[in-house]
DNA sequence: GCTTATATGTCGTAATACGACATATTTCAC
DNA sequence: GTGAAATATGTCGTATTACGACATATAAGC
């Protein structure tokens, strides 16, 4: 029973309600995010390239194509991003020697300490966020 | 042991990348987001809007201030996206009786068949996501 | 009734990702 | 191995949207 066509089911105001709380919840995690690397004085997604950079250590040496790839973003976007980037002193560029097409990135000292002091807040924060949002998670989907 | 300073805390490769990954799967489901909304003819803003209205129903009648308050932006910014959304034929907005300074809004017709769609399709996709999100939120924090 | 606070609204500005386009390098078919 | 196609990055002008600074209308408090 109740398999109604799309456009048809009936949707309780729970689940809406249960839906728009998961989402309030998920903005002000990330409006906590935001302000955190303003506080760093960084744009909230060049706080992310560093985070997608750092998190991709130890593997192939990270491209402004896998930027492109992780943030979701078209790879003329990470260019101009990485760019700003290096500008800011955050990121280093050097040209891949066994593909000279490529641009091989890393974090300058700078930007690896302030990802640490964001890092730490940010795994503080979701430590308290988690729980809550786990369960907000669920209800929206039953 | 291991109360390391501020700044000085060993965090390891594991914790920036469990972080990194749950960023990438939150944006992979606002990437989805966004690109249903699109489908149906919203910017992701209206989207949520919507959400937050229909979410709320029930309560006392909603207003642009409420709007502002739930979507994280500056009472007057919530004003213009109001002001776009009553162009768009998405809401009607109403001075209040009780009170002439506030609007209060409510869903068009239109606007509700688009948020019936939305809302399942974002349904599905969540009990898809869910675990992984859930999972992905564990890891970050320990 | 007068001051202060609240709710909404207007306008110009800033930030950033995009589309359209361009260049350099590599790969692949032949 | 050479030309065509694919890949990786880059430039520039544009669009979108929230903001700051400012403004108006209404309500509340004394």
């Amino acid at each position: 029973m109740e398999a109604d066509a799309p456009g048809t089911a009936a949707l309780s105001q729970e689940q809406y309600a249960a839906l728009a709380d998961f989402r309030f919840r998920l903005r002000r995690f990330l409006a906590f995010s935001e302000a955190a690397a303003a506080r760093a004085g960084l744009p909230p997604q060049q706080h992310q390239a560093l985070l997608t950079l750092a998190g991709h250590a130890g593997r192939a040496p990270a491209t402004v194509g896998l930027l492109a790839e992780q943030l979701l973003i078209a790879p003329h976007s990470a260019a101009e991003l990485v760019s700003r980037m290096v500008e800011a002193g955050l990121l280093t560029k050097t040209r891949a020697v066994e593909d000279r097409r490529r641009s091989e990135l890393s974090l300058t000292p700078r930007a690896e300490a302030l990802l640490r002091t964001l890092t730490e807040a940010h795994l503080a924060e979701l430590r308290d966020l988690a729980p809550a949002l786990a369960e907000a998670l669920g209800p929206a989907t039953r």
